[in-house]
DNA sequence: CGGCTTTGACCTGCGC
DNA sequence: GCGCAGGTCAAAGCCG
């Protein structure tokens, strides 16, 4: 059944060194200038250009051909990129004290009452959340040319949902870290504008060791924080990455070690559109 | 049987 | 206020 509906099974989402394609695009390449500089110089923890300053909204799937134009509503999510403080994951966002109270009561209730407390409980949690202005965590996005839709990067993931994103065929995918006490999500998507390329947009912070990769080779022993995951694609995907319009833009330091091939890094609240270059979208 | 995916419903934010 | 789109929840079902 799940088959049919073009679901992918665990083959297919296995990483897939031979899933990726020559790439084909002009990217710079940087395998040749090694650098100091490592991903966390790249997650724009210490600052990066204001090209990148743009909320990530849904977007990726609105053709847009204006070269660095100024975003509209810059600053408003900015401040989360900025924020030195990679969001925490288990940062207080939900105080555990009326839920418990709450399952003390339900115990003692009909079954329609604990439906209906249930529903309370939802709606508590939801205000809560809305009284935290929901923080959103730092994002930062991948691009990658890859058959696959789930790219392996050494962490669990279970997805939780999915959306028909507008303006394009593909559905959004969203994945959640398995590991308790990690908050980590992850939305998968396709470039309609280009089907072979996967966006990966990472939302929070690790906060566990990767249960696929025990190990951290030299680049990833350089990582922590925020820059883990990128250190486990990296560590997946040791092959050559190539970027474009990041390095103009500033945000990639001219000077890099290697990258995981076919990959455009992008930044937390970066459009992605604005990001990548026009040609990419237009797929010639 | 546990873990995971699917999927419809629901909620929230935002623009008009 | 309304509608739309993105994001999340959770029940149901599948699979190893």
């Amino acid at each position: 059944m799940r088959k049919m509906m073009g679901v992918k099974t665990k083959e297919d989402y296995a990483i897939g060194s031979s899933s990726f394609f020559p790439c084909n695009y002009p990217f710079l390449d940087f395998s040749e200038d090694k650098g100091s500089l490592g991903f966390m110089e790249l997650l724009g923890v210490q600052d990066y250009s204001p090209l990148l300053d743009l909320p990530l909204g849904s977007d990726m799937a609105v053709p847009q051909t204006s070269d660095l134009k100024e975003p509209p509503q810059t600053k408003k999510e900015c401040s989360e990129v900025t924020n030195q403080q990679p969001a925490t994951p288990n940062s207080s966002s939900i105080s555990s004290a009326s839920s418990e109270a709450l399952n003390d009561e339900q115990q003692n209730r009909t079954v329609d009452q604990t439906h209906d407390e249930h529903r309370k409980t939802k709606e508590q949690l939801k205000s809560k959340k809305t009284n935290q202005k929901r923080q959103r965590e730092p994002r930062i996005a991948f691009m990658t040319k890859s058959e696959v839709d789930h790219l392996e990067d050494g962490y669990r993931w279970r997805k939780y949902g999915q959306k028909a994103v507008k303006n394009s065929p593909f559905p959004r995918s969203y994945y959640r870290c398995t590991s308790v006490s990690c908050n980590v999500k992850k939305r998968v998507e396709r470039s309609f504008t280009d089907p072979s390329i996967v966006v990966t947009t990472y939302e929070g912070q690790h906060t566990h060791p990767s249960p696929v990769i025990g190990r951290s080779n030299n680049f990833g022993s350089l990582m922590s924080g925020s820059g883990d995951y990128m250190s486990r694609y990296y560590q997946h995907h040791q092959q050559q990455i190539h970027v474009n319009a990041l390095s103009s833009s500033g945000f990639f330091p001219s000077k890099n070690g290697t990258f995981p091939h076919e990959t455009v890094l992008l930044s937390d609240n970066g459009r992605l559109q604005d990001v990548v270059p026009s040609h990419m979208f237009k797929g010639d």
